[in-house]
DNA sequence: GGTATATTAAACCAAATGGTTGTTGATCGA
DNA sequence: TCGATCAACAACCATTTGGTTTAATATACC
């Protein structure tokens, strides 16, 4: 099954947007590297039943944030950093294109005061 | 009405969650800082009724993406980039740190593999 | 005033989300 | 083999999401 870029995108962001899914994230953050928490441990500090938790894990599988693997009876859960930065670079993406529009607005702003004392009589334009 | 910085991140990723969405802060970005788009110019690309995309906005609204400013009988929206900037950070936080602990592995078998040459005969550890 | 334009509101709908409980199956340990 | 443990599965439920259509409201234009 072929899912596109921005679709990813979607899965990405709809797993962060639970604390539950981001409590996991940090916790597997913390295993480090190859870390592992198989799912009983990412459950246990979650105020909810476990097929709940269980649900929340396969979210985040589905965004291809956490991948498992099966030893014995325990399914092991790692994190996988990849589309955790796909999602960043999309935010950063605009951002800072964003920021440094504002950032070129103040130096404009600045250089009309300083330089030339705002020859032309129009009245300065004004942020917020 | 207090909304916690929790609640706040499930928000600001909720809204980014959602192509139109997306779209919608792509084509604000576009406008630069200050730029402005109406309602009727973020609905307009987007295959959906305008109450559908009004919704929309609502939520990037929410999420205090986007702020709006009512002039006569227009709504002109602009980007406000600090959630951004916030759920940039959460994400980060943990990327870094996930990915800062496989170049140390990294560095580990390095060493392991050119300064001694596997002495006690482990088989390596296997990555991917 | 009358008409077009920009937007909200209301009512409705299907599907997804987030949770529950109860049951089943596999595996580990004594 | 027996009991405890880890997890999936199924069924169910309430709420939210994402969309529609139709109607209402306020503003701009002629």
């Amino acid at each position: 099954m072929v899912v596109d870029r921005a679709r990813r995108l979607d899965l990405v962001f709809h797993a962060l947007a639970h604390p539950a899914r981001r409590a996991m994230i940090r916790q597997l953050s913390m295993a480090g590297a190859g870390g592992e928490r198989n799912l009983s441990e990412l459950a246990a500090p979650l105020r909810m039943s476990f097929p709940a938790a269980s649900k929340h894990v396969r979210v985040l599988e589905g965004a291809r944030l956490v991948r498992r693997r099966i030893v014995g009876r325990e399914h092991r859960c790692r994190l996988h950093a990849a589309p955790l930065r796909d999602a960043t670079r999309w935010t950063e993406q605009f951002r800072r294109n964003w920021e440094a529009r504002f950032r070129a607005l103040d130096a404009l702003l600045e250089e009309m005061q300083s330089g030339e004392a705002n020859p032309h009589g129009h009245p300065r334009p004004q942020r917020r």
